[in-house]
DNA sequence: TATAAAATAAACTTTTTAGTATATTTTTGT
DNA sequence: ACAAAAATATACTAAAAAGTTTATTTTATA
């Protein structure tokens, strides 16, 4: 079990994690965060060195959250196609995303890209990591005969992060999900044009 | 011709632009700005209210100009086809934007999602006149005989912008051009599957 | 080329946010 | 039940960034 102060330095990042999704590196300030968690600047300097030390453990917490749950979407389908179709869906609602303020991921790109290098390294790795993850299913997929040898599997493992990725950002501009319904049908037809 | 005080005004501007491009709305300061353009206080409060009056004019600025060049880009293609390829072709080099720092729609679009709702409802009508434009090219080529009818304009031209900008954010993270690339070649692949 | 406009210089004030200190209270785990 | 750990309350200090002031100098343009 967790000790007390195990459990409030989590209910810290937990807390932390939607208003730097919201806000921003750059944006959120740590009275934001004391009024949401109702904690102390002692409690939370009790924890944490200083803004600075939050914001990246905030971020680390954001992208192993991610992670995890992208896995356990992805695991839950059996074919090659069930699991691409999963992480489609992933983000199927994007006004609504399981962590507020859109997805970590991008939001963190967007940002880091220009300022903060070594957040900016952590992404890449991210990115790359999912891009990695996303071929070898369809590598697979090709492999058991469930797909044509002819579907290009970094091509389309790229193109679908990036439309889906890029959907999200126009959707929560245009407050409207229904093109991301459009593109997800869009992608997997372009899938399916490759089943055998 | 501009008076001189115009002319410092734009000049502020163009200098504010990618500084606030790079390091984001709540990240750039003012006196970044004043370093970069070498001009002091007095000279800055002189053409801006305050700081937000600056951030909203540099905003309107990046918006304007990048629609500017879009259109501008967009004209010099001459059938539907090449006004489609030259619209894709604007960012093929995402590590190295026109603008310092990326899409300005695009940082924008995620910076103000959940915290500058005037912001937010510009970028929205930005995006929305980008589809409606490249929906209308394409249903002039499919008018013209160059696209079958069973080319659906706007999933197209919405997964068309969506992946395009998604790639930008990925390529700028792991720091390569290369599966933009590999993203065009494929998105131009798909428009030509509809080609008569 | 005179004068009005624009910009500088430099020293301010104000505001906001980060971070510190410490005595006190509450909670936890043994 | 009690000692140690954790959190609070309160009142700070420090730092950074925004914004002001005013006398002076430079520059533009009528």
């Amino acid at each position: 079990m967790l000790t007390k102060a195990e459990r409030t330095k989590q209910f810290i990042l937990e807390t932390a994690a939607p208003i730097f999704n919201q806000k921003g590196l750059s944006g959120a300030n740590i009275d934001d965060v004391l009024a949401a968690a109702k904690l102390t600047k002692g409690c939370l300097y009790g924890h944490f060195e200083n803004r600075e030390d939050l914001a990246l453990q905030v971020v680390d917490f954001m992208l192993n959250t991610n992670g995890e749950k992208m896995l356990l979407t992805i695991s839950k389908g059996k074919t090659a196609k069930a699991k691409v179709f999963a992480f489609l869906d992933f983000y199927k609602d994007p006004l609504n995303t399981y962590l507020k303020g859109g997805c970590p991921i991008f939001n963190i790109a967007v940002e880091s890209d220009d300022n903060f290098p070594a957040i900016k390294e952590k992404i890449a790795g991210v990115i790359r990591q999912g891009q990695e993850l996303f071929v070898n299913i369809l590598n697979q997929g090709i492999q058991d005969g469930e797909f044509s040898d002819q579907l290009d599997s970094a091509v389309y493992a790229f193109k679908a992060v990036a439309a889906v990725e890029g959907a999200v950002v126009m959707c929560r501009a245009m407050n409207t999900a229904k093109p991301m319904a459009a593109l997800l049908k869009s992608l997997k037809a372009e899938l399916e044009s490759y089943a055998i």
